[in-house]
DNA sequence: ACCGGCATGTTTACAGTGAAAACATACTAT
DNA sequence: ATAGTATGTTTTCACTGTAAACATGCCGGT
Protein backbone atom coordinates (compact mmCIF):
# COMPACT_ATOMS: atom_id res chain seq x y z
CA UNK A 1 0.00 0.00 0.00
CA UNK A 2 2.65 2.16 0.61
CA UNK A 3 5.31 1.00 -1.92
CA UNK A 4 2.95 0.25 -5.11
CA UNK A 5 5.54 -2.42 -7.35
CA UNK A 6 5.68 -0.74 -10.62
CA UNK A 7 4.28 -3.24 -12.91
CA UNK A 8 6.88 -3.15 -15.46
CA UNK A 9 10.18 -5.26 -15.02
CA UNK A 10 12.34 -3.22 -12.86
CA UNK A 11 16.28 -3.55 -13.52
CA UNK A 12 16.95 -5.94 -11.25
CA UNK A 13 15.39 -8.61 -12.80
CA UNK A 14 18.01 -9.51 -14.67
CA UNK A 15 21.25 -9.70 -12.77
CA UNK A 16 23.30 -8.21 -15.63
CA UNK A 17 22.74 -4.04 -13.97
CA UNK A 18 21.00 -2.86 -17.23
CA UNK A 19 22.10 0.74 -18.17
CA UNK A 20 18.39 1.55 -19.14
CA UNK A 21 16.51 1.64 -16.12
CA UNK A 22 13.34 -0.01 -18.17
CA UNK A 23 10.42 1.97 -15.99
CA UNK A 24 12.25 5.09 -14.66
CA UNK A 25 9.28 7.58 -15.72
CA UNK A 26 6.59 5.81 -12.90
CA UNK A 27 9.92 5.01 -10.92
CA UNK A 28 10.44 8.53 -10.70
CA UNK A 29 6.59 10.02 -10.10
CA UNK A 30 6.06 7.27 -7.52
CA UNK A 31 9.09 8.17 -5.25
CA UNK A 32 8.27 11.76 -5.98
CA UNK A 33 4.68 11.00 -4.36
CA UNK A 34 6.48 9.53 -1.53
CA UNK A 35 9.03 12.68 -0.85
CA UNK A 36 5.84 15.74 -1.21
CA UNK A 37 3.71 13.29 1.20
CA UNK A 38 7.11 13.59 4.07
CA UNK A 39 8.37 16.66 2.71
CA UNK A 40 6.27 18.76 0.64
CA UNK A 41 6.25 19.76 -2.59
CA UNK A 42 8.40 22.84 -1.88
CA UNK A 43 10.91 20.87 -0.90
CA UNK A 44 11.26 18.22 -3.74
CA UNK A 45 14.30 17.70 -5.20
CA UNK A 46 14.76 16.33 -8.68
CA UNK A 47 18.44 14.82 -7.75
CA UNK A 48 17.12 13.88 -4.93
CA UNK A 49 14.77 11.67 -6.48
CA UNK A 50 17.04 10.42 -8.79
CA UNK A 51 19.17 8.81 -5.83
CA UNK A 52 16.50 7.05 -4.37
CA UNK A 53 15.72 5.61 -7.93
CA UNK A 54 19.31 4.89 -8.55
CA UNK A 55 19.97 6.76 -11.52
CA UNK A 56 22.34 9.63 -12.55
CA UNK A 57 20.85 13.37 -11.32
CA UNK A 58 19.88 14.56 -15.04
CA UNK A 59 18.59 10.85 -15.84
CA UNK A 60 14.83 12.43 -15.10
CA UNK A 61 15.54 15.27 -17.36
CA UNK A 62 15.11 12.46 -20.06
CA UNK A 63 11.28 12.12 -19.16
CA UNK A 64 10.26 15.42 -17.63
CA UNK A 65 10.85 18.98 -18.93
CA UNK A 66 11.52 20.29 -15.33
CA UNK A 67 10.68 19.84 -12.14
CA UNK A 68 7.73 21.80 -13.33
CA UNK A 69 6.85 18.85 -15.56
CA UNK A 70 6.89 16.54 -13.23
CA UNK A 71 4.68 18.13 -10.49
CA UNK A 72 2.52 18.81 -13.32
CA UNK A 73 2.12 15.20 -14.35
CA UNK A 74 1.36 14.68 -10.26
CA UNK A 75 -1.27 17.70 -10.24
CA UNK A 76 -2.99 15.65 -13.06
CA UNK A 77 -2.66 12.50 -11.24
CA UNK A 78 -4.46 13.60 -8.47
CA UNK A 79 -7.51 15.96 -10.26
CA UNK A 80 -8.16 12.79 -11.87
CA UNK A 81 -8.31 10.32 -8.50
CA UNK A 82 -10.50 13.35 -7.13
CA UNK A 83 -13.20 13.16 -9.98
CA UNK A 84 -13.24 9.45 -9.07
CA UNK A 85 -13.58 9.46 -5.89
CA UNK A 86 -16.48 12.05 -5.59
CA UNK A 87 -18.30 10.63 -8.88
CA UNK A 88 -18.47 7.52 -7.28
CA UNK A 89 -20.83 9.02 -4.70
CA UNK A 90 -23.21 10.19 -6.72
CA UNK A 91 -26.48 8.20 -6.44
CA UNK A 92 -28.85 9.30 -8.77
CA UNK A 93 -31.59 7.78 -6.53
CA UNK A 94 -30.74 10.36 -3.46
CA UNK A 95 -31.30 13.59 -3.50
CA UNK A 96 -29.13 16.21 -4.78
CA UNK A 97 -28.56 17.35 -0.72
CA UNK A 98 -27.45 13.71 -0.06
CA UNK A 99 -25.83 13.48 -3.12
CA UNK A 100 -23.66 16.77 -2.32
CA UNK A 101 -22.93 15.70 2.09
CA UNK A 102 -21.55 12.06 0.46
CA UNK A 103 -19.10 13.66 -2.54
CA UNK A 104 -18.29 16.56 -0.32
CA UNK A 105 -17.27 14.03 2.47
CA UNK A 106 -15.39 12.13 0.11
CA UNK A 107 -13.66 14.87 -1.19
CA UNK A 108 -12.58 16.36 2.13
CA UNK A 109 -11.26 13.20 3.75
CA UNK A 110 -9.24 12.72 0.28
CA UNK A 111 -7.86 16.31 0.87
CA UNK A 112 -6.88 15.70 4.72
CA UNK A 113 -5.62 12.64 4.11
CA UNK A 114 -3.54 13.20 1.09
CA UNK A 115 -2.50 16.62 2.04
CA UNK A 116 0.53 17.32 0.47
CA UNK A 117 -0.91 16.27 -3.17
CA UNK A 118 -3.67 18.30 -2.37
CA UNK A 119 -1.89 21.24 -1.76
CA UNK A 120 0.03 20.93 -4.90
CA UNK A 121 -2.77 20.87 -6.95
CA UNK A 122 -4.03 24.43 -6.52
CA UNK A 123 -1.25 26.75 -4.76
CA UNK A 124 2.49 28.39 -6.80
CA UNK A 125 4.39 25.21 -6.54
CA UNK A 126 3.45 24.92 -9.87
CA UNK A 127 4.12 27.93 -12.37
CA UNK A 128 2.74 28.16 -15.65
CA UNK A 129 -0.47 26.04 -15.35
CA UNK A 130 -1.28 27.63 -18.96
CA UNK A 131 1.70 25.55 -20.68
CA UNK A 132 -0.09 22.31 -19.60
CA UNK A 133 -3.17 21.55 -21.43
CA UNK A 134 -3.93 18.27 -19.54
CA UNK A 135 -3.99 19.55 -16.42
CA UNK A 136 -6.78 21.91 -17.28
CA UNK A 137 -8.76 19.21 -18.59
CA UNK A 138 -8.39 17.14 -15.50
CA UNK A 139 -9.28 20.25 -13.35
CA UNK A 140 -11.96 20.78 -15.22
CA UNK A 141 -13.56 17.32 -15.06
CA UNK A 142 -12.57 17.15 -11.33
CA UNK A 143 -14.81 20.32 -11.16
CA UNK A 144 -17.43 19.17 -13.51
CA UNK A 145 -18.52 16.57 -11.10
CA UNK A 146 -19.98 19.48 -8.61
CA UNK A 147 -21.20 21.99 -11.77
CA UNK A 148 -23.55 18.89 -12.41
CA UNK A 149 -24.76 17.99 -9.18
CA UNK A 150 -25.85 22.02 -8.69
CA UNK A 151 -27.77 22.07 -11.97
CA UNK A 152 -29.03 18.98 -11.01
CA UNK A 153 -30.10 20.00 -7.43
CA UNK A 154 -31.52 23.44 -8.79
CA UNK A 155 -33.74 21.50 -11.88
CA UNK A 156 -34.98 19.51 -9.16
CA UNK A 157 -36.40 22.92 -6.60
CA UNK A 158 -34.19 21.21 -4.05
CA UNK A 159 -31.38 24.32 -4.42
CA UNK A 160 -31.49 27.79 -5.21
CA UNK A 161 -32.65 28.96 -8.24
CA UNK A 162 -29.88 30.17 -9.43
CA UNK A 163 -26.95 29.79 -12.19
CA UNK A 164 -25.47 26.10 -11.32
CA UNK A 165 -21.90 27.61 -11.62
CA UNK A 166 -22.93 30.18 -9.17
CA UNK A 167 -24.12 27.47 -6.34
CA UNK A 168 -20.79 25.29 -7.58
CA UNK A 169 -18.64 28.61 -6.94
CA UNK A 170 -19.53 28.95 -3.15
CA UNK A 171 -19.36 25.07 -2.42
CA UNK A 172 -16.10 24.57 -3.19
CA UNK A 173 -15.19 27.39 -1.82
CA UNK A 174 -16.38 26.20 1.30
CA UNK A 175 -15.26 22.87 1.18
CA UNK A 176 -11.70 24.11 -0.27
CA UNK A 177 -11.38 26.23 2.56
CA UNK A 178 -12.26 24.22 5.40
CA UNK A 179 -10.06 21.60 3.45
CA UNK A 180 -6.86 23.93 3.85
CA UNK A 181 -7.69 25.16 7.18
CA UNK A 182 -7.70 21.62 8.10
CA UNK A 183 -4.65 20.61 6.47
CA UNK A 184 -2.52 23.75 7.58
CA UNK A 185 -3.24 22.61 11.00
CA UNK A 186 -5.38 26.04 11.65
CA UNK A 187 -8.65 24.50 13.23
CA UNK A 188 -6.15 22.38 15.75
CA UNK A 189 -4.81 24.96 17.18
CA UNK A 190 -7.88 26.16 18.76
CA UNK A 191 -9.92 24.84 20.94
CA UNK A 192 -12.83 22.98 19.37
CA UNK A 193 -16.40 22.06 20.87
CA UNK A 194 -16.93 19.32 18.39
CA UNK A 195 -14.69 16.46 17.45
CA UNK A 196 -13.32 16.38 14.05
CA UNK A 197 -15.99 13.97 12.23
CA UNK A 198 -18.35 16.07 13.96
CA UNK A 199 -16.57 18.95 12.70
CA UNK A 200 -16.11 17.83 9.27
CA UNK A 201 -20.24 17.08 8.92
CA UNK A 202 -21.13 20.40 10.65
CA UNK A 203 -19.28 22.61 8.25
CA UNK A 204 -20.94 20.11 5.00
CA UNK A 205 -24.32 20.99 6.68
CA UNK A 206 -23.53 24.64 6.68
CA UNK A 207 -22.72 24.39 3.30
CA UNK A 208 -25.56 22.19 2.39
CA UNK A 209 -27.54 25.32 4.14
CA UNK A 210 -26.57 27.98 2.26
CA UNK A 211 -27.95 26.67 -1.06
CA UNK A 212 -30.63 24.71 -0.30
CA UNK A 213 -33.55 26.19 -1.26
CA UNK A 214 -35.95 26.16 1.58
CA UNK A 215 -39.70 25.61 1.14
CA UNK A 216 -41.52 28.58 3.35
CA UNK A 217 -43.83 27.19 6.41
CA UNK A 218 -41.81 23.97 6.40
CA UNK A 219 -39.30 24.03 9.66
CA UNK A 220 -38.56 20.51 9.29
CA UNK A 221 -36.45 21.41 6.76
CA UNK A 222 -34.09 24.07 8.27
CA UNK A 223 -30.87 22.86 9.94
CA UNK A 224 -30.41 24.40 13.36
CA UNK A 225 -33.17 26.27 13.18
CA UNK A 226 -33.26 26.79 17.11
CA UNK B 1 3.50 54.11 -2.80
CA UNK B 2 5.60 51.21 -4.33
CA UNK B 3 8.70 51.85 -2.36
CA UNK B 4 8.33 53.35 1.04
CA UNK B 5 11.17 55.13 2.16
CA UNK B 6 12.34 53.79 5.32
CA UNK B 7 11.86 56.34 8.17
CA UNK B 8 15.70 56.08 9.85
CA UNK B 9 18.45 57.67 8.05
CA UNK B 10 19.81 55.34 5.60
CA UNK B 11 23.50 55.18 4.30
CA UNK B 12 23.45 57.39 1.86
CA UNK B 13 22.77 60.57 4.15
CA UNK B 14 26.37 60.52 5.11
CA UNK B 15 28.63 61.39 2.05
CA UNK B 16 31.06 58.57 3.47
CA UNK B 17 29.29 55.30 2.65
CA UNK B 18 28.78 53.34 6.24
CA UNK B 19 30.05 50.60 7.19
CA UNK B 20 26.80 50.26 9.03
CA UNK B 21 23.50 49.77 7.01
CA UNK B 22 21.60 52.11 10.22
CA UNK B 23 18.28 50.41 9.25
CA UNK B 24 18.75 47.24 7.59
CA UNK B 25 16.21 44.91 9.24
CA UNK B 26 13.54 47.20 7.91
CA UNK B 27 14.95 47.60 4.93
CA UNK B 28 14.93 43.91 4.24
CA UNK B 29 11.30 43.49 5.09
CA UNK B 30 10.40 46.01 2.59
CA UNK B 31 12.56 44.35 0.10
CA UNK B 32 10.82 41.28 0.75
CA UNK B 33 7.65 42.48 1.16
CA UNK B 34 8.29 43.91 -2.74
CA UNK B 35 10.09 40.46 -3.96
CA UNK B 36 7.15 38.47 -2.62
CA UNK B 37 4.72 40.26 -4.09
CA UNK B 38 6.44 39.75 -7.45
CA UNK B 39 7.97 36.63 -7.34
CA UNK B 40 6.26 35.00 -4.79
CA UNK B 41 7.48 33.62 -1.20
CA UNK B 42 8.65 30.27 -2.71
CA UNK B 43 10.80 32.15 -4.80
CA UNK B 44 12.35 34.39 -2.37
CA UNK B 45 16.27 34.65 -2.05
CA UNK B 46 18.15 36.03 1.00
CA UNK B 47 21.02 36.39 -1.14
CA UNK B 48 19.22 38.40 -3.54
CA UNK B 49 17.58 41.04 -0.44
CA UNK B 50 21.05 41.64 0.78
CA UNK B 51 22.10 42.57 -2.91
CA UNK B 52 18.50 44.91 -3.85
CA UNK B 53 19.88 46.32 -0.40
CA UNK B 54 23.49 46.71 -0.92
CA UNK B 55 25.06 44.71 1.76
CA UNK B 56 27.08 41.44 1.77
CA UNK B 57 24.82 38.15 1.21
CA UNK B 58 25.08 37.23 5.00
CA UNK B 59 24.28 40.37 6.36
CA UNK B 60 20.74 39.31 7.05
CA UNK B 61 21.39 36.68 9.25
CA UNK B 62 22.53 39.41 11.62
CA UNK B 63 18.91 40.16 11.67
CA UNK B 64 16.76 36.78 11.12
CA UNK B 65 17.43 33.37 12.31
CA UNK B 66 17.03 32.65 9.15
CA UNK B 67 15.10 32.79 5.68
CA UNK B 68 11.93 31.42 7.56
CA UNK B 69 12.61 34.05 10.70
CA UNK B 70 12.04 36.64 8.16
CA UNK B 71 8.94 35.36 6.58
CA UNK B 72 7.53 34.93 9.85
CA UNK B 73 7.97 38.76 10.72
CA UNK B 74 6.25 39.40 7.23
CA UNK B 75 3.18 36.76 8.13
CA UNK B 76 3.37 38.21 11.72
CA UNK B 77 2.59 41.86 9.85
CA UNK B 78 -0.15 40.58 7.30
CA UNK B 79 -2.22 38.73 9.83
CA UNK B 80 -2.08 42.17 11.78
CA UNK B 81 -2.83 44.16 9.07
CA UNK B 82 -6.01 41.58 8.26
CA UNK B 83 -7.20 42.33 12.27
CA UNK B 84 -6.83 45.97 11.35
CA UNK B 85 -8.99 46.04 8.44
CA UNK B 86 -11.53 43.70 9.71
CA UNK B 87 -12.35 45.25 12.79
CA UNK B 88 -12.39 48.80 11.29
CA UNK B 89 -15.33 47.79 9.01
CA UNK B 90 -17.28 46.48 12.45
CA UNK B 91 -20.01 49.00 13.53
CA UNK B 92 -21.88 47.84 16.32
CA UNK B 93 -24.98 50.74 15.81
CA UNK B 94 -25.23 47.55 12.33
CA UNK B 95 -26.58 44.63 12.31
CA UNK B 96 -24.38 41.75 12.33
CA UNK B 97 -24.97 40.20 8.95
CA UNK B 98 -24.49 43.63 7.59
CA UNK B 99 -20.93 43.42 9.16
CA UNK B 100 -20.15 40.37 8.29
CA UNK B 101 -20.72 41.55 4.81
CA UNK B 102 -18.67 44.27 5.38
CA UNK B 103 -16.11 42.69 7.21
CA UNK B 104 -15.78 39.57 5.17
CA UNK B 105 -15.70 41.89 1.73
CA UNK B 106 -12.75 43.68 3.28
CA UNK B 107 -10.64 40.68 4.36
CA UNK B 108 -11.31 39.51 0.27
CA UNK B 109 -10.54 42.27 -0.76
CA UNK B 110 -7.16 42.80 1.11
CA UNK B 111 -6.42 38.99 0.14
CA UNK B 112 -6.83 39.69 -3.37
CA UNK B 113 -4.87 42.49 -3.54
CA UNK B 114 -2.19 40.90 -1.56
CA UNK B 115 -2.17 37.69 -2.81
CA UNK B 116 1.35 36.65 -2.22
CA UNK B 117 1.17 38.03 1.58
CA UNK B 118 -2.02 36.20 2.25
CA UNK B 119 -0.42 33.21 0.84
CA UNK B 120 2.27 33.26 2.81
CA UNK B 121 0.22 33.55 5.93
CA UNK B 122 -0.94 30.05 5.64
CA UNK B 123 0.48 27.34 3.34
CA UNK B 124 3.61 25.65 3.68
CA UNK B 125 6.23 28.23 2.30
CA UNK B 126 6.20 29.06 6.64
CA UNK B 127 7.83 25.86 8.59
CA UNK B 128 7.86 25.64 12.24
CA UNK B 129 5.42 27.56 13.09
CA UNK B 130 4.97 26.32 16.58
CA UNK B 131 8.44 27.66 17.47
CA UNK B 132 6.83 31.79 16.47
CA UNK B 133 4.47 32.70 19.60
CA UNK B 134 4.29 35.93 18.16
CA UNK B 135 2.71 34.56 14.99
CA UNK B 136 0.75 32.79 16.24
CA UNK B 137 -0.68 35.61 18.80
CA UNK B 138 -1.12 38.14 15.97
CA UNK B 139 -3.16 34.81 14.02
CA UNK B 140 -5.27 34.30 16.97
CA UNK B 141 -6.89 37.71 17.12
CA UNK B 142 -7.66 37.96 13.62
CA UNK B 143 -9.50 34.89 14.04
CA UNK B 144 -11.09 36.70 17.13
CA UNK B 145 -12.46 39.36 15.29
CA UNK B 146 -15.12 36.79 13.44
CA UNK B 147 -15.42 34.46 16.43
CA UNK B 148 -16.52 37.90 18.27
CA UNK B 149 -18.80 38.42 15.82
CA UNK B 150 -20.41 35.36 15.44
CA UNK B 151 -21.36 35.25 19.28
CA UNK B 152 -22.60 38.74 18.99
CA UNK B 153 -25.08 37.52 15.81
CA UNK B 154 -26.04 34.12 17.78
CA UNK B 155 -26.67 35.97 20.92
CA UNK B 156 -28.77 38.98 18.81
CA UNK B 157 -30.35 35.93 17.74
CA UNK B 158 -29.20 36.57 14.03
CA UNK B 159 -27.34 34.00 12.86
CA UNK B 160 -27.88 30.30 14.53
CA UNK B 161 -28.08 29.28 18.05
CA UNK B 162 -24.82 27.16 18.41
CA UNK B 163 -21.31 27.63 19.24
CA UNK B 164 -19.50 30.57 18.23
CA UNK B 165 -16.36 28.79 17.18
CA UNK B 166 -18.60 26.26 14.65
CA UNK B 167 -20.26 29.25 12.88
CA UNK B 168 -16.81 31.11 12.59
CA UNK B 169 -15.23 27.94 11.21
CA UNK B 170 -17.41 27.77 8.44
CA UNK B 171 -17.73 31.43 7.52
CA UNK B 172 -13.83 31.28 8.06
CA UNK B 173 -13.64 28.59 5.59
CA UNK B 174 -15.72 29.91 2.69
CA UNK B 175 -14.63 33.02 2.63
CA UNK B 176 -10.64 31.57 3.10
CA UNK B 177 -11.50 28.85 0.00
CA UNK B 178 -12.83 31.90 -2.10
CA UNK B 179 -9.82 34.05 -1.63
CA UNK B 180 -7.69 31.10 -2.75
CA UNK B 181 -9.35 30.20 -5.57
CA UNK B 182 -9.85 33.59 -7.08
CA UNK B 183 -5.73 33.97 -5.79
CA UNK B 184 -5.10 30.96 -7.71
CA UNK B 185 -7.07 31.95 -10.66
CA UNK B 186 -9.18 28.96 -10.41
CA UNK B 187 -12.53 31.11 -11.29
CA UNK B 188 -10.94 32.91 -14.06
CA UNK B 189 -10.27 30.19 -15.77
CA UNK B 190 -14.25 29.52 -15.96
CA UNK B 191 -16.72 31.32 -17.56
CA UNK B 192 -18.46 33.00 -14.98
CA UNK B 193 -21.66 34.32 -15.46
CA UNK B 194 -21.02 37.36 -13.15
CA UNK B 195 -18.80 39.86 -12.95
CA UNK B 196 -16.32 40.04 -10.26
CA UNK B 197 -17.45 42.14 -7.92
CA UNK B 198 -21.17 40.88 -8.23
CA UNK B 199 -19.97 36.87 -7.68
CA UNK B 200 -17.95 38.16 -4.58
CA UNK B 201 -20.86 40.16 -2.74
CA UNK B 202 -23.13 37.08 -4.02
CA UNK B 203 -20.67 34.58 -2.14
CA UNK B 204 -20.55 36.92 0.93
CA UNK B 205 -24.89 36.45 0.86
CA UNK B 206 -24.46 32.94 0.02
CA UNK B 207 -21.95 32.14 3.10
CA UNK B 208 -23.99 34.24 5.59
CA UNK B 209 -26.93 32.76 4.41
CA UNK B 210 -25.33 29.17 5.81
CA UNK B 211 -25.30 30.54 9.61
CA UNK B 212 -28.40 32.61 9.57
CA UNK B 213 -31.36 32.11 11.81
CA UNK B 214 -34.18 32.42 9.50
CA UNK B 215 -37.36 33.70 11.52
CA UNK B 216 -40.16 30.84 10.40
CA UNK B 217 -42.85 32.54 7.84
CA UNK B 218 -40.54 35.71 7.13
CA UNK B 219 -39.78 34.88 3.40
CA UNK B 220 -38.43 37.74 2.56
CA UNK B 221 -35.49 36.94 5.35
CA UNK B 222 -34.43 34.33 2.27
CA UNK B 223 -32.55 35.91 -0.34
CA UNK B 224 -32.66 33.89 -3.53
CA UNK B 225 -35.63 31.88 -2.94
CA UNK B 226 -36.64 31.65 -6.20
C1' DA C 1 22.55 -11.12 -39.34
C1' DC C 2 23.90 -6.59 -39.61
C1' DC C 3 23.82 -1.87 -38.63
C1' DG C 4 22.19 2.84 -38.13
C1' DG C 5 19.17 5.85 -35.60
C1' DC C 6 16.95 7.17 -31.57
C1' DA C 7 15.44 6.78 -26.87
C1' DT C 8 17.49 6.60 -22.68
C1' DG C 9 21.25 7.05 -19.48
C1' DT C 10 25.83 9.39 -17.73
C1' DT C 11 29.43 12.91 -16.98
C1' DT C 12 30.70 17.28 -16.51
C1' DA C 13 29.90 21.95 -15.74
C1' DC C 14 27.85 26.36 -14.24
C1' DA C 15 25.26 29.52 -11.69
C1' DG C 16 22.41 30.06 -7.94
C1' DT C 17 20.96 29.03 -3.05
C1' DG C 18 20.90 28.75 2.56
C1' DA C 19 23.77 28.89 6.08
C1' DA C 20 27.97 28.31 9.33
C1' DA C 21 32.54 30.24 10.87
C1' DA C 22 35.92 33.47 11.36
C1' DC C 23 36.95 38.08 10.98
C1' DA C 24 36.31 43.48 10.71
C1' DT C 25 34.21 47.71 12.03
C1' DA C 26 32.00 51.19 14.54
C1' DC C 27 28.35 52.62 17.93
C1' DT C 28 27.45 53.07 22.92
C1' DA C 29 27.85 52.88 27.69
C1' DT C 30 30.92 53.30 31.27
C1' DA D 1 39.09 56.99 26.15
C1' DT D 2 38.15 52.46 25.80
C1' DA D 3 35.93 47.92 26.25
C1' DG D 4 32.08 45.35 24.77
C1' DT D 5 28.73 44.37 21.66
C1' DA D 6 25.82 44.87 17.66
C1' DT D 7 26.32 44.87 13.00
C1' DG D 8 28.57 43.90 8.61
C1' DT D 9 32.04 41.13 5.54
C1' DT D 10 34.69 37.21 3.67
C1' DT D 11 35.15 32.68 2.98
C1' DT D 12 33.50 28.27 2.67
C1' DC D 13 30.48 24.17 2.29
C1' DA D 14 26.85 21.34 0.69
C1' DC D 15 23.07 21.50 -1.97
C1' DT D 16 19.95 22.65 -5.95
C1' DG D 17 18.15 22.99 -11.23
C1' DT D 18 19.49 22.36 -15.59
C1' DA D 19 22.34 22.76 -20.02
C1' DA D 20 25.77 20.31 -23.08
C1' DA D 21 28.35 16.69 -24.63
C1' DC D 22 28.93 11.99 -24.49
C1' DA D 23 27.78 6.71 -23.89
C1' DT D 24 24.88 2.78 -24.32
C1' DG D 25 21.83 -0.36 -26.02
C1' DC D 26 17.19 -1.43 -28.07
C1' DC D 27 14.56 -1.82 -32.43
C1' DG D 28 13.47 -1.83 -37.18
C1' DG D 29 14.91 -1.90 -42.10
C1' DT D 30 17.93 -4.04 -45.20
Amino acid sequence: MDLPMTSVASNQNNATTSYHHGNLREALLSAAVDSIREQGAENLSLRALARVVGVSQTAPYRHFADKNGLLVELARQTFDELSGITSDCIDPSLSSAENLLRAGEAYLRYAIANPEKYRLIFGSSITNREQYPQLRTSAHSAFNVLLQLMAEGAQRGEFLNTEPMILANNCWSSIHGFALLTIDGVFARKEQPLGFDDMLRTHLQLTLRAIQYIPQNLPGAIPFSD
